[in-house]
RNA sequence: GGCCCCAUCGUCUAGUCAGGUCCAGGACGCCAGGUUUUCAUCCUGGAAACCGGGGUUCGAAUCCCCGUGGGGUCACCA
């Protein structure tokens, strides 16, 4: 029989914002990878102390959707569709808001034991003590004046009054043992009389991820490094309650291109230097309210609102970064790609090996070739990596997860292809056109646009038409008229007997392909730039080719190139 | 500012724990050529780093100290 107990328990433990931050998924990515390698739990937690900004039980729905998406699967926790919760040792509830009578217990026990006392500051009070020591230039610690209030008091003004416990931060040096960092060493008083129950009677996250970790069992704490001075807290807490201290392992921050800890404020810089250098004054109509907006650009701490900054993008043509797993998704990369990706930020398995799976990292997942450094977060290589395994697909997978892709984020390139009910012959073509062209999906769908845009919308690009149709006394032109009468009379309208057609054709001229693929690219699409020509006139069709080859030669002759 | 952490090419990193095989390897990016019907690929080549100063040692990217720089954190958020 195995042993009673696993080995080993790690968790990830969001706070239910409703979005997984990139930076959260490697935390998630690297506890699941510990837990697997170690054929150990994975646990999650949600952490909901916070009442005041309670987004109510569908927040975490993003969450478990990003973990999801990227593969990564949990033992323990509230279940993907939010029924019942995946228990099998009875440690749950998983949410902290259902687990209070145990921070209570918790509390009540150090408030017995005086390792704890409460204290009726307001935070008002606080604040202005805090201001105070600023002002004086000092560090802020609490005063411990509630301890002046003599214990049988303070007892029985907690009946009646607001307060705050706090925990009495014993005076003796912490050293704290993590597998990334080595020893951590805080001198004596660096601790001070942090708040473990708020007014409100929740537990703050300092003691409520003591108590749950204990109660579950969690083994390693593998966490982001801004946790790193958290640490020692709950060490003093751990003794204080008698609590197992877990193995800690602090992850080196993940930092955008700018240097700062990547965050959601990575998105308001982008769109606010956009509106500065655009010389906006004034919201773009059906973006945002005009007093939002001013109060927004003016305060490079103020975040707006998702939807807002998403709208105010789009009407200023600028691309906001991808920060939460859902941006990347949405982005049209590979959850794989993203999954390798991230976990190369931080975590090397050594050598030149840096192309893996997740079976690679359960397998392979070592706390010991975790970095100190933090990690600049490369959009490019990621990028690069995107491609690599684009091209590495097969057409046919290629074309059912870019249809599925296609389905949620560009409808209208599906509908073009003839593709709702499900993978189409022309859908495949398409697919196999774009696939060695595509860095994302995203960009595969930007590259269908040909076939989206109806015949007589074709815009022609001044550029294009030039250099394609007009340069040399109208070269291309010339070309594009007798080529007409050519594929007139084709009747084999697939790729290759298109491709066959512009070879002879091509050849009769004694010219190369290019100097006809390139005119009539131009009269298809509007631009130089397509999938081979062959695929895009096959994938058009005879009827629509000649249409758009008329529509083209006709609006050169009126000197009319957007179309009108 | 106090406290804590960190420091190899522009970026992610290998090498550091067990000092010599490293005039430092890979990847992304960049530059220069080449292939290609456009685009995107692809191929070849190239530039590019051990933060500075002291030690220890026969020998230091690797160990120690100081300096400098960067980051984190200082909530009744997590």
């Amino acid at each position: 029989m195995p042993a009673a107990s696993p080995p080993a328990v790690t968790r990830f433990a969001p706070s239910p914002t409703g979005h997984l931050h990139i930076g959260g998924a490697r935390t998630a990515l690297f506890n699941w990878a510990l837990a697997r390698r170690l054929g150990g739990h994975f646990l999650l937690r949600i952490e909901d102390t916070d009442r005041a900004r309670d987004a109510g039980p569908e927040s975490v729905v993003g969450i478990l959707r990003g973990l999801e998406w990227l593969g990564i699967d949990w033992d323990e926790g509230p279940a993907p569709d939010l029924s019942a919760d995946r228990d099998p040792r009875g440690v749950g509830p998983f949410r902290q808001s259902e687990r209070r009578a145990l921070y209570d217990d918790a509390a009540r026990r150090l408030l017995e034991a005086d390792l704890a006392y409460h204290a009726f500051e307001t935070p008002d009070e606080l604040a202005a003590m805090r201001d105070l020591a600023k002002r004086e230039k000092r560090p802020f610690r609490y005063d411990r004046a509630a301890l002046r209030i003599p214990r049988a008091e303070r007892f029985a003004r907690a009946e009646s009054e607001p307060h705050v416990v706090r925990f009495r931060a014993p005076e003796e040096e912490v050293v704290v043992r993590d597998e990334v960092l080595g020893e951590v060493r805080l001198a004596p008083g660096e601790v001070d009389d942090f708040v473990i129950v708020k007014a409100d009677g929740f537990p703050t996250y300092h003691l409520a991820v003591v108590v749950d970790d204990e109660a579950m069992g969690v083994t390693h704490v593998v966490r982001g490094q801004e946790h790193l001075i958290n640490t020692p807290r709950h060490v003093l807490l751990q003794r204080a309650l008698g609590c197992r201290t877990p193995i800690y392992a602090h992850l080196p921050l993940i930092v955008s291109p700018s240097g700062a800890k990547m965050s959601k404020r990575d998105k308001d810089r982008t769109v606010r230097r956009a509106c500065r250098d655009a010389g906006l004054a004034e919201p773009p109509p059906g973006t945002v309210e005009p007093a939002v907006f001013a109060r927004w650009l003016a305060d490079k701490n103020r975040q707006m609102e998702q939807g807002a900054l998403a709208r105010l993008a789009a009407a200023l043509g600028v691309t906001l970064p991808e920060i939460d797993v859902e941006d990347f998704r949405a982005a049209g990369y590979l959850p794989r790609v993203v999954a390798n990706y991230i976990a190369l930020l931080g975590f090397s398995p050594g050598g030149d090996v840096e192309k893996f799976d997740l079976a690679f990292l359960a397998e392979r997942f070592d706390l010991a070739r975790i970095g100190k450094t933090g990690a600049r977060f490369d959009y490019k290589k990621l990028l690069a990596f995107n491609t690599d395994a684009i091209a590495a697909m097969s057409d046919e997978d290629f074309a059912e997860r870019w249809r599925a892709w296609c389905l949620e984020f560009a409808p209208e390139v599906v509908r073009a292809a003839g593709a709702e009910a499900g993978v189409s012959p022309t859908w495949r073509v398409l697919a196999a056109a774009l696939r060695p062209r595509s860095k994302t999906f995203a960009d595969a769908a930007r590259g269908a646009g040909f076939l989206v845009t109806p015949d007589d919308e074709i815009a022609y690009d001044r550029k294009a038409v030039d250099k394609a149709l007009l340069k040399n006394d109208g070269e291309g032109l010339a070309v594009l008229r007798d080529l007409r009468r050519t594929l007139a009379g084709l009747t084999d309208w697939s790729a290759p007997g298109v491709g066959a057609a512009l070879g002879a054709f091509a050849e009769g001229r004694g010219v190369g392909l290019g100097k006809v693929a390139q005119p009539l690219r131009v009269a298809l699409t509007g631009s130089t730039v397509s999938p081979p020509i062959d695929a895009t006139a096959a994938l058009l069709g005879r009827d629509r080719c000649l249409a758009r080859i008329d529509r083209c030669l006709a609006a050169v002759d009126r000197g009319r190139f957007d179309g009108s």
